[in-house]
DNA sequence: AAAATAAGTTGACGCGCGTAAAGTTTTTGG
DNA sequence: CCAAAAACTTTACGCGCGTCAACTTATTTT
């Protein structure tokens, strides 16, 4: 291009010898112009260096072409993972993600939400906080912009949702457990960040009677998302008081069970299958880092992939139709046992 | 509020009594309106449903305030955490962070560049790519833009530049290493993803030839920024066929390092300063996540606080002031050796 | 209390683009 | 080849707010 700054659609209207109306049918879609008019804007476009105000547009626009993405807490990089997986898929479908994380604070959780309706997103894919979401806010932005929950599911909200079955992958896992060892304890949080807990938990007493097993829960103290520390610190006070009543430990999600390992390691306790060990520790999530840690830890899978592709299905559908409330029962996927050399 | 929606400035202006050009005024900054003006208007706002259309506001200014946020790879808690802490500061300063991450991807930087353009944000915090970055590229967008580089520099780019004194951490890891045991090999990529490696590598030479040891770089394969895997494979390959030198490994970051401890324990090598150990590990950054390997991670901590304060405070200055180029001098910060139980 | 200053009001125009209506040209299809 | 359909052009208005000029009112200053 020549570098010529081209101040508005009028000026390259006249360069270009295109109506500005046709422009900007050009500009909204360009598939909606005649393919030779389409090679002629192209031409012109590489020519002269113009670029639509998007204030502009979006200013009279209903909605723009954005999608929000709301995440509970980026540096966790299990939703940078999925964050990353969905701002691809919103490029590749035409749109443009917004990324937003609420970093534990139910405020800023709220502030997003307000922030974003006034950027008239398409659509929002959010996976809340939880337990500590303002549920009313979040039901009435659902109601208004066609939204997906994902991950986290928040009771009794009547808005679309896509995330794992925690029943049936806790219940995988103590099989696989109590199969290959002795029926694993439950390690948790003392307060829930969010519902997930309180499922896996529960799917985790179910599936231990079950097997005719006495469940045993251990809940250690902390607050907020630091999990890998308060893994390493419950880990560590538990270990020397002797809190455990088995070798086998099953932790409510990864990020507690690295810290889980580390202070395992610290506390001079061998961890893994092999029957020299001292325990058997897993997690649940398969957290970019389980692979990693020593010895890697055994888990069930999150498909990032599947939940990604199906939040983004849905919500397409939401926003091209006005029926909203069809898509509003829940979409689980199944996990995937990943045995590694933790348990 | 009444819930009563006000559709625009000149509406919500006959509802509170007040003009709208003091309205303008007021919603560009409280502080420029009386003390009695701004009561009113803000008793009006609580009565009422209204808040400026935000595209018809930025339409006709010249920028917005918008800071963005740019990383090279989210998935990294290493960037999500530091984009925590500058997102975190901007909103405290009133502006509204956009984050957004390159994903590894040279091309979507430059997307995101174009995009961000468009958005004409008060300024943007960069943290290229690095090698594959396009430097022309950036090199103009920072010329237009108040823009601050951090992490990592681009050479000969006359932008503000905030990261931190690899050639004087480097010196400090060696001189901790060599003191404590024998003197390090160096682990790297092959291919360097951005010019941090290659200062590092080089303090890392002058470090041991200053301590009159010889200096040993092991380079593994591998592309992309999946750096613990990379770490690993490389870690397994090299010691099955004895490319180490020394007992004691550092690696050009603590991913790798990750990584590499994963490969030893694998191995069935174990890693620890005690003299009972096989190996001593050392990685470089303190990432969120070295705290809790097994066993924790020797390294050199980023002072994240202090980067991304002071990356925002030049940034202001740049925003403030017309005569860029003022800053473009390096801001370097030291590292802070972190020593734990791997070596 | 009058004069000087600061703050607010009224009225009007412009920003860049969406979009509708009416007319013209091009393409399509029988 | 001609009629119908599709695409494009011209013209014009509106969106919500920024901002300027000229004027009026409220607050300070001496």
């Amino acid at each position: 291009m020549d570098g010529n700054k081209v101040r508005n659609m009028e000026e390259f209207a006249m360069l270009s010898g295109i109506s500005r109306p046709t422009l900007s049918k050009y500009f909204h879609d360009p598939e909606s112009v005649r393919a030779s008019t389409r090679d002629r804007i192209e031409k012109a476009l590489a020519e002269y260096d113009y670029r639509p105000n998007i204030f502009a547009m979006n200013q009279n626009r209903r909605t723009t072409n954005n999608i929000g993405i709301v995440v509970p807490f980026l540096a966790d990089p299990f939703f940078a993972e999925i964050a990353r997986n969905l701002e691809k898929r919103c490029i590749d479908a035409g749109y443009s993600p917004i990324l937003f994380s609420a970093h534990g604070d139910p405020a800023l959780e709220v502030n997003i939400l307000e922030s974003l309706r006034s950027q008239k997103p398409a659509g929002v894919l959010l996976a809340p906080l939880g337990r500590a979401s303002d549920r009313n806010h979040i039901e009435k932005f659902a109601a208004d912009i066609p939204t997906v929950l994902f991950d986290s599911r928040i009771p009794d909200m009547g808005a679309a949702f896509v995330g794992m079955d925690n029943t049936q992958s806790m219940r995988m896992l103590v099989n696989y457990l109590c199969d290959s060892g002795s029926p694993p304890n439950f390690l948790e949080m003392r307060t829930a960040v969010n519902p997930n807990v309180n499922r896996r938990r529960n799917a985790y007493v179910s599936a231990m009677e079950a097997l005719g097993h006495t469940p045993e829960i251990v809940r250690i103290d902390g607050e907020g998302w630091e999990f890998e520390e308060i893994g390493l610190q419950g880990g560590l006070s538990a270990f020397a008081t002797g809190r455990f009543t088995s070798d086998t430990i099953l932790c409510s999600n990864d990020r507690l069970a690295i810290g889980l390992l580390s202070a395992a390691y610290r506390s001079k306790l061998t961890v893994g299958r092999g029957g020299d060990s001292d325990l058997r520790i897993a997690g649940h999530d398969d957290h970019p880092f389980s692979r990693f840690t020593c010895p890697a830890l055994t888990t069930v899978s999150q498909d990032y992939v599947s939940i990604s592709e199906k939040s983004l299905e849905i919500l397409f559908k939401l926003m091209d139709t006005e029926k909203r409330g069809e898509y509003a029962s829940d979409c689980l996927f199944d996990g995937i046992l990943i045995p590694r050399a933790s348990a």
